[in-house]
DNA sequence: GGAAAAACGCAACCGACGGTTGCGCATGGC
DNA sequence: GCCATGCGCAACCGTCGGTTGCGTTTTTCC
């Protein structure tokens, strides 16, 4: 009932530069900040910002190989953050279920004059 | 594949306090910026602001009766929301499917020395 | 009817964030 | 050894989430 989401976790998968960049690490198993700013619309020092912050929530970790940073997608992580979404999505869908079915039960009914719904002043 | 997600949309709900007000406003139906800020740990401004954010993605619709300003969820649109949500996870999670079968079967053959996945340098 | 209170809107300000430019430093290829 | 490549650090800018402060309108209540 309480959601419980990791907030960082949620607002690092947030960012839409930072899910195209998730996308590409999965598409192509791994990448440098060089290598993504290149299939992205931004610099390369934004995207090492942002493989910062993906790293400090752990959904991509760094291998340095001379002068090259490798990164790829820690999956176990990523995994954790689909379930984030979907339980989010799934708590919500059960709810507008849940006032769907209540509307067409009132609406059936018409027994109480409680207005619920959109009854303009 | 292209992942075609509704940026606006999704950073509307990308925000953890606009996620709680979405929560509040679908379990009590409607509220106001007032009345939604005392059960928030946010000034009643804030919550005005993030009002405005989401009534501009169509995620409430506002009918003002007198001095209040009574603000409810548009299903509709927030059903659009969570189809986008599960989405994105479906795709992350068909990848990391796909992505755990062929390390499987790297495992398995060992006939390629293609180093697809984890190798460490 | 008039004063106080309740709800809202507007504006200024602040810190954090996404993004850019510019520079310096290390590593690798020739 | 030299130069290109890759990276990190710092300064700067616009936007956003949040606050405080103030003014306006509507409701309440004596």
């Amino acid at each position: 009932m309480s959601l419980l989401v990791d907030d960082d976790l949620w607002s690092a998968v947030g960012d839409p530069t930072r899910r195209r960049m998730l996308d590409l690490l999965l598409s192509e198993g791994s990448g440098t900040a060089t290598s993504l700013s290149e299939r992205l619309p931004v610099t390369r020092q934004a995207v090492a910002k942002h493989l910062v912050v993906l790293d400090r929530v752990g959904l991509v970790r760094a291998t340095t190989a001379g002068r090259e940073k490798q990164f790829r997608v820690d999956e176990a992580q990523l995994a954790r953050a689909v379930a984030q979404l979907t339980d989010v999505g799934a708590a919500w869908d059960s709810r507008l279920r849940r006032i769907k079915r209540i509307a067409e039960t009132i609406q059936r009914g018409r027994d109480t004059n409680d207005n619920g719904t959109g009854q303009k002043q």
